[in-house]
DNA sequence: CACGAAGGTGAGGTCATCCTCAAGTTCATA
DNA sequence: TATGAACTTGAGGATGACCTCACCTTCGTG
Protein backbone atom coordinates (compact mmCIF):
# COMPACT_ATOMS: atom_id res chain seq x y z
CA UNK A 1 0.00 0.00 0.00
CA UNK A 2 1.49 3.42 -0.82
CA UNK A 3 1.80 5.95 1.32
CA UNK A 4 -1.44 7.85 1.87
CA UNK A 5 -0.96 11.22 0.37
CA UNK A 6 -3.96 12.40 1.67
CA UNK A 7 -4.01 16.19 2.56
CA UNK A 8 -5.66 17.62 6.12
CA UNK A 9 -8.91 18.39 5.35
CA UNK A 10 -9.71 22.37 5.71
CA UNK A 11 -6.09 22.77 6.34
CA UNK A 12 -4.75 25.79 7.50
CA UNK A 13 -1.76 26.33 6.18
CA UNK A 14 -0.62 23.65 3.21
CA UNK A 15 2.45 21.77 5.14
CA UNK A 16 5.63 21.46 3.29
CA UNK A 17 6.30 18.21 1.42
CA UNK A 18 8.68 16.51 3.50
CA UNK A 19 6.05 17.35 6.31
CA UNK A 20 2.82 16.10 4.28
CA UNK A 21 4.78 12.69 3.39
CA UNK A 22 5.56 12.20 6.89
CA UNK A 23 1.94 12.64 8.02
CA UNK A 24 0.93 10.00 5.93
CA UNK A 25 3.43 7.72 6.65
CA UNK A 26 2.81 8.00 10.37
CA UNK A 27 -1.15 7.29 9.27
CA UNK A 28 -0.07 4.38 7.11
CA UNK A 29 2.07 3.12 10.12
CA UNK A 30 -0.58 3.78 13.11
CA UNK A 31 -3.23 2.54 10.77
CA UNK A 32 -1.86 -1.18 10.42
CA UNK A 33 -0.36 -1.21 14.51
CA UNK A 34 -3.87 -0.16 15.07
CA UNK A 35 -5.58 -2.90 13.47
CA UNK A 36 -3.98 -5.87 14.92
CA UNK A 37 -2.81 -4.21 18.45
CA UNK A 38 -5.61 -1.67 19.47
CA UNK A 39 -5.20 1.65 19.78
CA UNK A 40 -2.98 1.49 22.72
CA UNK A 41 0.01 0.98 21.16
CA UNK A 42 2.93 2.68 22.18
CA UNK A 43 3.29 5.77 20.06
CA UNK A 44 7.30 5.37 20.10
CA UNK A 45 6.20 2.08 18.15
CA UNK A 46 4.33 3.68 15.73
CA UNK A 47 7.11 6.50 14.55
CA UNK A 48 9.41 3.46 14.35
CA UNK A 49 7.68 1.90 12.10
CA UNK A 50 7.14 5.10 9.56
CA UNK A 51 10.60 5.66 9.79
CA UNK A 52 10.59 8.86 11.53
CA UNK A 53 11.56 10.09 15.16
CA UNK A 54 9.09 10.70 17.90
CA UNK A 55 9.43 13.91 17.72
CA UNK A 56 8.13 14.25 14.33
CA UNK A 57 5.41 12.00 15.79
CA UNK A 58 4.40 14.73 17.93
CA UNK A 59 4.81 17.51 15.59
CA UNK A 60 2.07 15.77 13.33
CA UNK A 61 -0.16 15.00 15.58
CA UNK A 62 0.32 16.63 19.68
CA UNK A 63 -1.86 14.11 20.95
CA UNK A 64 -3.00 10.20 20.59
CA UNK A 65 -6.58 11.60 19.78
CA UNK A 66 -5.38 13.38 17.24
CA UNK A 67 -3.57 10.42 15.50
CA UNK A 68 -6.85 8.28 16.12
CA UNK A 69 -8.75 10.61 14.36
CA UNK A 70 -6.71 10.97 11.73
CA UNK A 71 -6.12 7.03 11.09
CA UNK A 72 -10.27 6.57 11.54
CA UNK A 73 -11.30 9.65 9.58
CA UNK A 74 -12.11 7.69 6.39
CA UNK A 75 -14.24 5.04 8.65
CA UNK A 76 -17.31 7.44 9.14
CA UNK A 77 -17.61 7.87 5.90
CA UNK A 78 -17.55 4.16 5.20
CA UNK A 79 -20.42 3.70 8.03
CA UNK A 80 -22.38 6.62 5.90
CA UNK A 81 -21.86 4.62 2.52
CA UNK A 82 -22.83 1.58 4.48
CA UNK A 83 -26.04 3.26 6.10
CA UNK A 84 -27.07 4.81 2.55
CA UNK A 85 -26.60 0.95 0.92
CA UNK A 86 -29.18 -0.71 3.31
CA UNK A 87 -31.74 2.42 3.06
CA UNK A 88 -31.26 1.27 -0.82
CA UNK A 89 -32.52 -1.70 0.07
CA UNK A 90 -36.53 -2.60 -0.44
CA UNK A 91 -36.49 -4.78 2.30
CA UNK A 92 -36.36 -2.49 5.61
CA UNK A 93 -35.35 -5.35 8.04
CA UNK A 94 -32.76 -6.96 5.77
CA UNK A 95 -31.46 -3.23 5.23
CA UNK A 96 -31.17 -2.61 8.96
CA UNK A 97 -29.85 -6.39 9.73
CA UNK A 98 -26.88 -5.54 6.76
CA UNK A 99 -26.10 -2.66 7.46
CA UNK A 100 -25.59 -3.49 11.66
CA UNK A 101 -23.41 -6.29 9.80
CA UNK A 102 -21.46 -4.20 7.76
CA UNK A 103 -20.65 -2.40 11.09
CA UNK A 104 -19.50 -4.86 13.17
CA UNK A 105 -17.40 -6.80 10.48
CA UNK A 106 -15.24 -3.34 10.31
CA UNK A 107 -14.79 -4.08 14.24
CA UNK A 108 -14.09 -7.38 13.70
CA UNK A 109 -11.53 -6.75 11.03
CA UNK A 110 -9.67 -3.87 12.67
CA UNK A 111 -9.12 -4.24 16.57
CA UNK A 112 -8.37 -0.49 16.49
CA UNK A 113 -11.57 0.50 14.85
CA UNK A 114 -13.07 -1.85 17.20
CA UNK A 115 -11.60 0.13 20.41
CA UNK A 116 -12.58 3.20 19.02
CA UNK A 117 -16.45 2.23 18.44
CA UNK A 118 -16.50 0.75 21.52
CA UNK A 119 -15.13 3.93 23.33
CA UNK A 120 -16.49 6.32 21.63
CA UNK A 121 -13.37 7.44 20.04
CA UNK A 122 -12.90 10.31 17.30
CA UNK A 123 -15.88 12.09 18.35
CA UNK A 124 -13.95 15.52 16.61
CA UNK A 125 -16.17 18.23 15.98
CA UNK A 126 -15.43 18.62 12.28
CA UNK A 127 -17.54 15.29 11.29
CA UNK A 128 -20.62 16.89 13.11
CA UNK A 129 -21.78 16.65 9.51
CA UNK A 130 -20.63 12.94 8.81
CA UNK A 131 -22.63 11.86 12.39
CA UNK A 132 -25.63 13.54 12.02
CA UNK A 133 -26.17 12.14 8.27
CA UNK A 134 -25.40 8.48 9.61
CA UNK A 135 -27.68 9.42 12.82
CA UNK A 136 -30.43 10.25 10.28
CA UNK A 137 -30.19 7.28 7.62
CA UNK A 138 -30.14 4.52 11.17
CA UNK A 139 -33.55 6.93 12.37
CA UNK A 140 -34.90 6.23 8.73
CA UNK A 141 -33.78 2.44 8.53
CA UNK A 142 -35.26 2.26 12.69
CA UNK A 143 -38.49 3.57 11.19
CA UNK A 144 -38.78 1.90 8.06
CA UNK A 145 -38.14 -1.18 10.09
CA UNK A 146 -41.06 -0.81 12.42
CA UNK A 147 -43.35 0.45 9.83
CA UNK A 148 -42.98 -2.76 8.09
CA UNK A 149 -44.00 -4.63 11.32
CA UNK A 150 -40.51 -6.35 11.27
CA UNK A 151 -39.30 -4.45 14.32
CA UNK A 152 -40.34 -3.68 17.50
CA UNK A 153 -41.83 -0.40 18.44
CA UNK A 154 -39.76 0.27 21.18
CA UNK A 155 -36.63 0.06 20.25
CA UNK A 156 -34.29 3.57 20.01
CA UNK A 157 -31.58 4.64 18.60
CA UNK A 158 -29.20 4.58 21.39
CA UNK A 159 -30.24 0.97 21.92
CA UNK A 160 -28.03 0.49 18.96
CA UNK A 161 -25.19 1.05 21.36
CA UNK A 162 -25.82 -1.99 22.67
CA UNK A 163 -24.70 -3.68 19.35
CA UNK A 164 -21.61 -2.18 18.95
CA UNK A 165 -20.35 -2.12 22.69
CA UNK A 166 -21.19 -6.41 22.78
CA UNK A 167 -19.58 -7.01 19.80
CA UNK A 168 -16.59 -5.33 20.53
CA UNK A 169 -16.22 -7.16 23.93
CA UNK A 170 -16.90 -10.49 21.77
CA UNK A 171 -14.93 -9.69 19.19
CA UNK A 172 -11.87 -8.49 21.58
CA UNK A 173 -12.40 -12.00 23.54
CA UNK A 174 -12.58 -14.79 20.47
CA UNK A 175 -10.90 -13.25 17.31
CA UNK A 176 -7.92 -15.28 17.84
CA UNK A 177 -9.79 -18.21 18.66
CA UNK A 178 -13.36 -18.11 16.63
CA UNK A 179 -13.00 -14.80 14.10
CA UNK A 180 -16.43 -15.72 13.19
CA UNK A 181 -18.40 -16.45 16.35
CA UNK A 182 -19.10 -12.53 16.61
CA UNK A 183 -21.99 -13.26 13.75
CA UNK A 184 -23.78 -15.73 15.67
CA UNK A 185 -24.02 -12.82 18.93
CA UNK A 186 -25.31 -10.64 16.17
CA UNK A 187 -27.84 -12.78 15.02
CA UNK A 188 -29.24 -13.27 18.83
CA UNK A 189 -29.29 -9.33 19.43
CA UNK A 190 -31.22 -8.95 16.22
CA UNK A 191 -33.78 -11.75 16.70
CA UNK A 192 -33.56 -9.24 20.59
CA UNK A 193 -35.05 -6.71 18.04
CA UNK A 194 -37.52 -8.04 16.05
CA UNK A 195 -41.71 -7.03 16.20
CA UNK A 196 -42.32 -10.72 17.28
CA UNK A 197 -39.54 -11.23 20.09
CA UNK A 198 -40.71 -7.69 22.09
CA UNK A 199 -42.37 -8.10 25.58
CA UNK A 200 -42.01 -5.15 27.79
CA UNK A 201 -38.51 -3.04 28.47
CA UNK A 202 -37.34 -2.56 32.31
CA UNK A 203 -35.77 0.80 31.31
CA UNK A 204 -35.83 3.66 28.97
CA UNK A 205 -33.52 4.01 26.66
CA UNK A 206 -30.00 5.56 27.29
CA UNK A 207 -31.22 9.94 26.59
CA UNK A 208 -29.59 11.28 23.99
CA UNK A 209 -27.64 13.81 26.19
CA UNK A 210 -26.40 11.30 28.10
CA UNK A 211 -24.88 9.42 25.51
CA UNK A 212 -22.43 11.91 25.07
CA UNK A 213 -20.81 11.19 27.97
CA UNK A 214 -21.07 7.76 28.19
CA UNK A 215 -18.46 7.24 25.67
CA UNK A 216 -15.41 8.88 27.26
CA UNK A 217 -12.30 9.21 25.89
CA UNK A 218 -10.39 8.96 28.94
CA UNK A 219 -11.08 12.05 32.06
CA UNK A 220 -9.47 10.16 34.86
CA UNK A 221 -10.91 13.36 36.56
CA UNK A 222 -14.72 14.72 36.77
CA UNK A 223 -15.44 11.97 39.56
CA UNK A 224 -17.32 14.25 42.13
CA UNK A 225 -21.12 14.23 41.91
CA UNK A 226 -21.87 10.42 40.52
CA UNK A 227 -24.96 10.10 38.95
CA UNK A 228 -28.15 9.24 41.76
CA UNK A 229 -30.02 6.54 41.16
CA UNK A 230 -33.08 8.37 39.77
CA UNK A 231 -35.74 5.55 41.51
CA UNK A 232 -35.09 3.14 44.34
CA UNK A 233 -37.36 1.06 42.18
CA UNK A 234 -38.06 -2.84 42.57
CA UNK A 235 -35.61 -5.27 42.17
CA UNK A 236 -35.42 -7.73 39.81
CA UNK A 237 -37.58 -7.00 36.88
CA UNK A 238 -36.48 -8.01 33.88
CA UNK A 239 -38.76 -8.59 31.62
CA UNK A 240 -42.76 -9.71 32.96
CA UNK B 1 -16.85 -3.93 58.14
CA UNK B 2 -14.40 -5.50 60.01
CA UNK B 3 -11.47 -7.26 58.52
CA UNK B 4 -12.20 -10.77 57.54
CA UNK B 5 -10.85 -13.01 59.16
CA UNK B 6 -11.47 -16.17 57.00
CA UNK B 7 -8.64 -18.18 56.64
CA UNK B 8 -7.00 -19.68 53.11
CA UNK B 9 -8.98 -23.01 51.67
CA UNK B 10 -6.66 -25.91 52.28
CA UNK B 11 -4.24 -24.21 53.84
CA UNK B 12 -0.93 -25.78 53.46
CA UNK B 13 0.35 -24.79 57.07
CA UNK B 14 -1.70 -22.46 58.81
CA UNK B 15 -0.58 -18.80 58.34
CA UNK B 16 0.77 -16.86 61.58
CA UNK B 17 -1.49 -14.91 63.43
CA UNK B 18 0.01 -11.65 62.14
CA UNK B 19 0.22 -12.86 58.08
CA UNK B 20 -3.62 -13.80 58.71
CA UNK B 21 -4.30 -10.84 59.93
CA UNK B 22 -2.63 -8.78 57.12
CA UNK B 23 -4.26 -11.13 54.57
CA UNK B 24 -7.46 -10.19 55.27
CA UNK B 25 -7.12 -6.61 55.72
CA UNK B 26 -5.11 -6.67 52.05
CA UNK B 27 -8.32 -8.89 50.72
CA UNK B 28 -11.25 -6.26 52.08
CA UNK B 29 -8.45 -3.14 50.70
CA UNK B 30 -8.33 -4.48 47.50
CA UNK B 31 -11.76 -5.83 47.73
CA UNK B 32 -13.21 -2.27 47.82
CA UNK B 33 -10.36 -0.62 45.98
CA UNK B 34 -11.62 -3.25 42.93
CA UNK B 35 -14.94 -2.85 43.44
CA UNK B 36 -14.93 1.09 42.41
CA UNK B 37 -11.85 1.16 40.47
CA UNK B 38 -10.98 -1.78 38.13
CA UNK B 39 -8.74 -4.68 39.21
CA UNK B 40 -6.38 -2.95 37.01
CA UNK B 41 -5.31 -0.44 40.59
CA UNK B 42 -2.03 0.07 41.44
CA UNK B 43 -0.96 -2.52 44.01
CA UNK B 44 1.10 -0.02 46.00
CA UNK B 45 -2.38 1.26 46.63
CA UNK B 46 -3.91 -1.61 47.91
CA UNK B 47 -0.92 -2.43 49.99
CA UNK B 48 -1.44 1.54 51.30
CA UNK B 49 -5.32 1.62 51.93
CA UNK B 50 -4.57 -2.19 53.90
CA UNK B 51 -2.11 -0.11 55.60
CA UNK B 52 0.61 -2.60 55.23
CA UNK B 53 3.73 -2.55 53.03
CA UNK B 54 4.05 -3.32 49.60
CA UNK B 55 5.94 -5.95 50.87
CA UNK B 56 3.97 -7.56 52.66
CA UNK B 57 1.38 -7.64 49.53
CA UNK B 58 4.01 -9.52 47.48
CA UNK B 59 4.54 -12.03 50.56
CA UNK B 60 0.88 -13.18 50.61
CA UNK B 61 0.41 -12.85 47.06
CA UNK B 62 2.81 -13.47 44.79
CA UNK B 63 0.98 -12.06 41.72
CA UNK B 64 -1.85 -9.93 40.75
CA UNK B 65 -4.10 -13.11 40.07
CA UNK B 66 -3.46 -14.32 43.41
CA UNK B 67 -5.38 -11.53 44.63
CA UNK B 68 -7.75 -11.26 42.57
CA UNK B 69 -8.94 -14.84 43.02
CA UNK B 70 -8.51 -14.46 47.27
CA UNK B 71 -10.80 -11.40 46.60
CA UNK B 72 -13.56 -12.92 44.35
CA UNK B 73 -13.29 -16.17 45.90
CA UNK B 74 -17.02 -15.76 46.87
CA UNK B 75 -18.29 -14.84 43.91
CA UNK B 76 -18.56 -18.45 42.73
CA UNK B 77 -20.35 -19.28 45.27
CA UNK B 78 -22.84 -16.54 45.33
CA UNK B 79 -23.26 -17.23 41.57
CA UNK B 80 -24.44 -20.88 42.82
CA UNK B 81 -26.77 -19.56 44.77
CA UNK B 82 -28.13 -17.66 42.22
CA UNK B 83 -28.69 -20.98 40.07
CA UNK B 84 -29.80 -22.79 42.92
CA UNK B 85 -32.74 -20.22 43.48
CA UNK B 86 -33.49 -19.73 39.57
CA UNK B 87 -33.74 -23.77 39.09
CA UNK B 88 -36.30 -23.33 42.17
CA UNK B 89 -38.31 -21.73 40.68
CA UNK B 90 -41.36 -23.29 39.24
CA UNK B 91 -41.48 -20.89 35.93
CA UNK B 92 -38.14 -22.34 33.85
CA UNK B 93 -38.14 -19.14 32.13
CA UNK B 94 -38.29 -16.60 34.94
CA UNK B 95 -35.68 -18.50 36.76
CA UNK B 96 -33.47 -18.37 33.80
CA UNK B 97 -34.10 -14.80 33.12
CA UNK B 98 -33.67 -14.05 36.93
CA UNK B 99 -30.49 -15.76 36.94
CA UNK B 100 -28.57 -13.84 34.86
CA UNK B 101 -30.21 -10.60 36.03
CA UNK B 102 -28.77 -11.82 39.29
CA UNK B 103 -24.95 -11.99 37.83
CA UNK B 104 -25.68 -9.13 35.55
CA UNK B 105 -25.93 -6.98 38.75
CA UNK B 106 -23.52 -8.57 40.27
CA UNK B 107 -21.62 -7.10 37.11
CA UNK B 108 -23.24 -3.96 37.91
CA UNK B 109 -22.62 -3.23 41.43
CA UNK B 110 -18.95 -3.92 41.49
CA UNK B 111 -16.32 -2.82 38.56
CA UNK B 112 -13.87 -5.11 39.61
CA UNK B 113 -16.43 -8.17 39.46
CA UNK B 114 -17.12 -6.92 35.90
CA UNK B 115 -13.70 -7.30 35.30
CA UNK B 116 -13.49 -10.63 36.22
CA UNK B 117 -16.29 -11.77 34.48
CA UNK B 118 -15.58 -10.21 30.88
CA UNK B 119 -11.73 -11.08 30.75
CA UNK B 120 -12.05 -15.00 32.66
CA UNK B 121 -9.94 -14.06 35.10
CA UNK B 122 -9.93 -16.25 38.52
CA UNK B 123 -10.16 -19.61 37.11
CA UNK B 124 -8.19 -21.15 39.62
CA UNK B 125 -8.11 -25.14 39.59
CA UNK B 126 -9.32 -25.19 42.79
CA UNK B 127 -12.73 -23.95 42.24
CA UNK B 128 -13.13 -25.90 39.79
CA UNK B 129 -15.66 -27.97 41.54
CA UNK B 130 -18.31 -24.52 42.32
CA UNK B 131 -17.65 -24.19 38.21
CA UNK B 132 -18.71 -27.06 37.27
CA UNK B 133 -22.05 -27.01 39.89
CA UNK B 134 -22.34 -23.66 37.95
CA UNK B 135 -22.40 -25.36 34.60
CA UNK B 136 -24.68 -28.21 35.31
CA UNK B 137 -27.09 -25.92 36.62
CA UNK B 138 -27.00 -23.39 33.71
CA UNK B 139 -27.56 -26.59 31.90
CA UNK B 140 -30.39 -27.52 33.53
CA UNK B 141 -32.15 -24.06 32.95
CA UNK B 142 -31.46 -23.99 29.78
CA UNK B 143 -32.53 -27.78 29.35
CA UNK B 144 -35.92 -26.90 31.42
CA UNK B 145 -36.82 -23.45 29.22
CA UNK B 146 -36.07 -25.48 26.08
CA UNK B 147 -38.44 -28.20 27.09
CA UNK B 148 -40.96 -25.49 28.12
CA UNK B 149 -41.12 -24.01 24.62
CA UNK B 150 -39.99 -20.44 26.04
CA UNK B 151 -36.44 -20.96 24.62
CA UNK B 152 -35.58 -21.32 21.33
CA UNK B 153 -33.36 -24.60 20.58
CA UNK B 154 -30.50 -23.54 19.12
CA UNK B 155 -29.01 -21.58 22.07
CA UNK B 156 -26.19 -23.13 23.78
CA UNK B 157 -24.66 -22.72 27.10
CA UNK B 158 -21.78 -21.04 25.39
CA UNK B 159 -23.86 -18.12 24.51
CA UNK B 160 -24.60 -16.87 27.43
CA UNK B 161 -21.08 -15.60 27.24
CA UNK B 162 -22.19 -12.99 24.83
CA UNK B 163 -23.83 -11.32 27.89
CA UNK B 164 -21.54 -11.13 30.29
CA UNK B 165 -19.40 -9.71 28.09
CA UNK B 166 -22.25 -7.70 26.79
CA UNK B 167 -23.30 -6.60 29.82
CA UNK B 168 -19.59 -5.49 31.14
CA UNK B 169 -19.27 -2.73 28.42
CA UNK B 170 -22.80 -1.41 28.65
CA UNK B 171 -22.08 -1.48 32.51
CA UNK B 172 -18.62 0.40 32.05
CA UNK B 173 -19.66 2.89 29.88
CA UNK B 174 -22.71 3.90 31.09
CA UNK B 175 -22.53 3.04 35.05
CA UNK B 176 -21.95 6.88 35.93
CA UNK B 177 -24.50 7.87 33.61
CA UNK B 178 -27.49 5.81 33.60
CA UNK B 179 -26.76 2.84 36.08
CA UNK B 180 -29.72 1.24 35.27
CA UNK B 181 -29.73 0.99 31.70
CA UNK B 182 -27.99 -2.57 31.56
CA UNK B 183 -31.47 -3.96 32.72
CA UNK B 184 -32.52 -2.84 29.30
CA UNK B 185 -29.62 -4.30 27.40
CA UNK B 186 -30.55 -7.59 29.05
CA UNK B 187 -33.96 -7.78 28.79
CA UNK B 188 -33.27 -6.95 24.77
CA UNK B 189 -30.84 -10.10 24.59
CA UNK B 190 -33.53 -11.72 26.37
CA UNK B 191 -35.97 -11.37 24.12
CA UNK B 192 -33.16 -12.29 21.50
CA UNK B 193 -33.22 -15.95 22.87
CA UNK B 194 -36.95 -16.80 23.50
CA UNK B 195 -38.51 -19.24 21.11
CA UNK B 196 -40.80 -17.08 19.62
CA UNK B 197 -38.00 -14.70 18.42
CA UNK B 198 -36.00 -17.89 16.92
CA UNK B 199 -34.35 -17.02 13.53
CA UNK B 200 -31.48 -19.10 12.17
CA UNK B 201 -27.97 -18.37 13.08
CA UNK B 202 -25.39 -18.37 10.97
CA UNK B 203 -22.99 -19.37 12.94
CA UNK B 204 -22.36 -22.52 15.50
CA UNK B 205 -21.56 -22.19 18.93
CA UNK B 206 -18.15 -21.29 20.47
CA UNK B 207 -16.63 -24.47 20.74
CA UNK B 208 -16.00 -25.60 24.46
CA UNK B 209 -12.09 -26.12 24.09
CA UNK B 210 -12.29 -22.84 22.66
CA UNK B 211 -13.74 -21.43 25.41
CA UNK B 212 -10.75 -22.03 27.97
CA UNK B 213 -8.80 -19.86 25.48
CA UNK B 214 -11.40 -17.01 25.02
CA UNK B 215 -10.83 -15.20 28.19
CA UNK B 216 -6.91 -15.10 28.80
CA UNK B 217 -5.68 -13.45 31.59
CA UNK B 218 -3.16 -12.22 30.88
CA UNK B 219 -0.71 -13.74 28.08
CA UNK B 220 1.56 -11.14 26.18
CA UNK B 221 3.39 -13.90 24.59
CA UNK B 222 2.06 -17.04 22.58
CA UNK B 223 1.37 -14.81 19.70
CA UNK B 224 2.66 -17.52 16.92
CA UNK B 225 0.06 -19.52 15.17
CA UNK B 226 -3.48 -17.34 15.39
CA UNK B 227 -6.52 -20.17 14.54
CA UNK B 228 -7.05 -19.64 10.31
CA UNK B 229 -10.50 -18.89 9.24
CA UNK B 230 -11.74 -22.45 9.20
CA UNK B 231 -14.15 -21.84 6.03
CA UNK B 232 -14.12 -18.90 3.39
CA UNK B 233 -17.73 -18.99 3.88
CA UNK B 234 -19.99 -16.28 2.23
CA UNK B 235 -20.10 -12.66 3.17
CA UNK B 236 -22.81 -11.40 4.61
CA UNK B 237 -25.44 -14.01 6.24
CA UNK B 238 -26.58 -12.51 9.61
CA UNK B 239 -30.13 -13.88 9.07
CA UNK B 240 -31.98 -14.96 6.39
C1' DC C 1 21.99 30.30 -4.68
C1' DA C 2 21.00 31.93 -0.28
C1' DC C 3 18.34 32.55 3.44
C1' DG C 4 14.74 32.14 6.74
C1' DA C 5 11.00 29.54 8.22
C1' DA C 6 9.26 25.11 8.70
C1' DG C 7 10.35 20.73 9.99
C1' DG C 8 13.14 16.70 11.90
C1' DT C 9 15.80 14.60 15.51
C1' DG C 10 16.59 11.80 19.63
C1' DA C 11 18.68 12.10 24.12
C1' DG C 12 16.87 12.58 28.27
C1' DG C 13 13.63 14.20 32.02
C1' DT C 14 9.17 12.67 34.10
C1' DC C 15 6.05 9.55 35.73
C1' DA C 16 3.74 5.39 37.30
C1' DT C 17 3.98 0.93 38.23
C1' DC C 18 6.25 -3.39 39.20
C1' DC C 19 8.94 -6.35 42.06
C1' DT C 20 13.11 -7.59 45.11
C1' DC C 21 15.82 -8.18 49.10
C1' DA C 22 18.74 -7.28 53.11
C1' DA C 23 17.81 -5.82 57.45
C1' DG C 24 14.83 -5.40 61.30
C1' DT C 25 10.57 -7.09 63.99
C1' DT C 26 7.15 -10.26 65.86
C1' DC C 27 5.16 -14.54 66.91
C1' DA C 28 4.95 -19.07 69.00
C1' DT C 29 7.00 -22.63 71.10
C1' DA C 30 9.78 -24.87 74.77
C1' DT D 1 12.00 -15.64 78.74
C1' DA D 2 14.88 -17.05 75.08
C1' DT D 3 15.33 -18.48 70.46
C1' DG D 4 14.60 -19.33 65.68
C1' DA D 5 11.41 -19.27 62.11
C1' DA D 6 8.04 -16.55 60.13
C1' DC D 7 6.93 -12.22 58.88
C1' DT D 8 7.27 -7.12 57.76
C1' DT D 9 9.44 -3.27 55.93
C1' DG D 10 10.47 0.28 52.41
C1' DA D 11 14.21 2.00 49.77
C1' DG D 12 15.48 1.35 45.32
C1' DG D 13 16.47 -0.95 40.77
C1' DA D 14 13.93 -2.14 36.50
C1' DT D 15 10.73 -1.20 33.05
C1' DG D 16 8.07 1.11 29.71
C1' DA D 17 5.63 4.74 28.09
C1' DC D 18 5.07 9.74 27.72
C1' DC D 19 6.51 14.19 26.12
C1' DT D 20 9.93 18.21 25.50
C1' DC D 21 13.34 21.04 23.54
C1' DA D 22 17.76 22.71 21.91
C1' DC D 23 20.03 21.90 17.98
C1' DC D 24 20.39 20.53 13.23
C1' DT D 25 18.37 19.76 8.36
C1' DT D 26 15.43 20.65 4.54
C1' DC D 27 12.24 23.04 1.80
C1' DG D 28 10.73 26.66 -1.09
C1' DT D 29 10.73 31.21 -2.37
C1' DG D 30 12.98 35.44 -4.17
Amino acid sequence: MPPSTSTPRSAPRPLRSDAARNRGLLIDAARELFADRGVDVALEEVARRAGVSIGTLYNRFPTRPALIEAVFADRLEKIAGFAMRALADPDPWRGFADYLFDVCELQAKDRGFNDVAARGLADSPENQGLRRQIGDAMTQLIERAKRAGAMRADLAIEDLAFVVWGISQTVERTAAVAPRLWRRHLALMLDGFRADAAHPLPEPPLPPEAAHAAAPGCDPAADSDSVPDPSPGPGRQTTN
